[in-house]
DNA sequence: GAGGCTGCCTAACGTTTGGTAGGTTACCGG
DNA sequence: CCGGTAACCTACCAAACGTTAGGCAGCCTC
């Protein structure tokens, strides 16, 4: 009902949506983040997505060609963005930072990303799991590289002697990042907060060493 | 195609159908935690049930009420086999057995139930997050009743000094948990073992203390 | 051998799905 | 003032969804 009054309009041409999605395009996908995350692929319908921005649904179809380019969009967006933000922050960090600090920061900010920054990133976690094989196939190219930046940081570790003998360096990242992932299926803004949880997963699978990495720019050493 | 051949057919009167599902019963339960183990609530269809079983949509519901049904009793089936399996293996072990073999247990028969242990346990931790809320709230009951043996099994190591200072016993359970659950994300048969994995998660997560019990009943003392 | 039950079938119902076709605005540069 | 086009609409499609109704064999008990 009162289809017309509400509607914003973009007065610019939005030139290359296809490489910076703007106006329409940016709010569709908002709106796709947003179900991915909360329901799930199958759930994610066009005439849910349409709902959402206050359009009607084939009216996505001006801005995208089908349903999974929207996903596959989203999903894209949410590991890009996550990767982005650990990049940066470790990035920041002082060069000569050691190994456990920077895996703390890297914990900190995935968990940051995925439970607090958005629908994007907690997305492409929660609803990657059940995706058609086509699109989880799309998708892993984006995914690989993200990885690899743990797989880096867990070398560094295990370089540095902060990996038990015995535990392979996969076992290690697998366990860290599992765990970071599954905390999307019971972190409440109410309960442990994201820096009781990132010092507690440091100081559980690091051990003491990692208390005194866990402040950002510490001093190189110890407090006490 | 040749749908009535191949068809087996149950002698008994399948009495207790509701308490103790029998026969066709199971196969399409079996059939429901295939599919939502590897396609998602969504996509388990019906139809897609039916099919696995060799029947008609239509005939499933001679055995079940509804779609929903199915999928509550695969899911509580999947935390109470989980459960019983975990419960079983603590029940094994000597009495004075140390925390950190109870845990050592409870870690590697978590991973084999849902690993290897079937569909159910899978389905149980991989479809639970994209439920309807009802069905969510149902399925509650069981996996409470899951959670509290391992808060259990925290809090006794815990007492025993294993878990560090800083670190909650929610925290911990939630990362050891999480950690597990995930691992179905990733696991693909050829690679880390069940084995290898448990013992890497206990010896990261509880350090050197760990190696000790990581082996069944080992004589109470490290054994170098 | 009559009656009833079990286990499946066919056929449909009403709805919802992703996607398409064609029309209607409203704004743009010239 | 004149197209052109971006952005949206309505209206539809075939397919698939959960579910129901009614029917038909085969078996068990009496």
């Amino acid at each position: 009902m009162a289809p017309t009054a509400l509607r914003k309009q973009s007065r610019k041409p939005a030139a290359a949506a296809d490489k910076a999605p703007s106006g329409a395009a940016r709010e569709i996908l908002d709106a796709g983040a947003w179900l991915l995350r909360h329901r799930g692929y199958e759930a994610t319908t066009t005439r849910a997505i349409a709902e959402r921005v206050g359009i009607k649904a084939g009216s996505i179809y001006h801005h995208f060609r089908s349903k999974d380019a929207i996903v596959q969009h989203v999903l894209d967006d949410g590991v890009r963005i996550v990767g982005d933000a650990v990049l940066g922050e470790l990035g920041a960090l002082p060069k000569q930072a050691p190994p456990l600090q920077r895996l703390a920061v890297a914990v900190r900010t995935h968990l940051l990303a995925s439970l607090e920054g958005g629908d994007y990133v907690s997305a492409s976690i929660r609803a990657f799991a059940f995706l058609p094989k086509d699109l989880r196939r799309n998708c892993r190219v984006e995914r690989r590289r993200y990885e690899d930046i743990w797989r880096k940081l867990i070398a560094e570790a295990a370089r540095a002697g902060h990996v038990p003998k015995g535990v392979s360096p996969d076992a290690a990242r697998l366990m860290l990042l599992g765990a970071l992932n599954w905390a999307g299926e019971w972190y409440r803004p109410g309960g442990l907060s994201i820096d009781e949880i990132s010092a507690s997963y440091m100081k559980l699978a690091f051990g003491q060493a990692a208390a005194a990495a866990r402040r950002r720019t510490p001093a190189t050493k110890p407090r006490a």
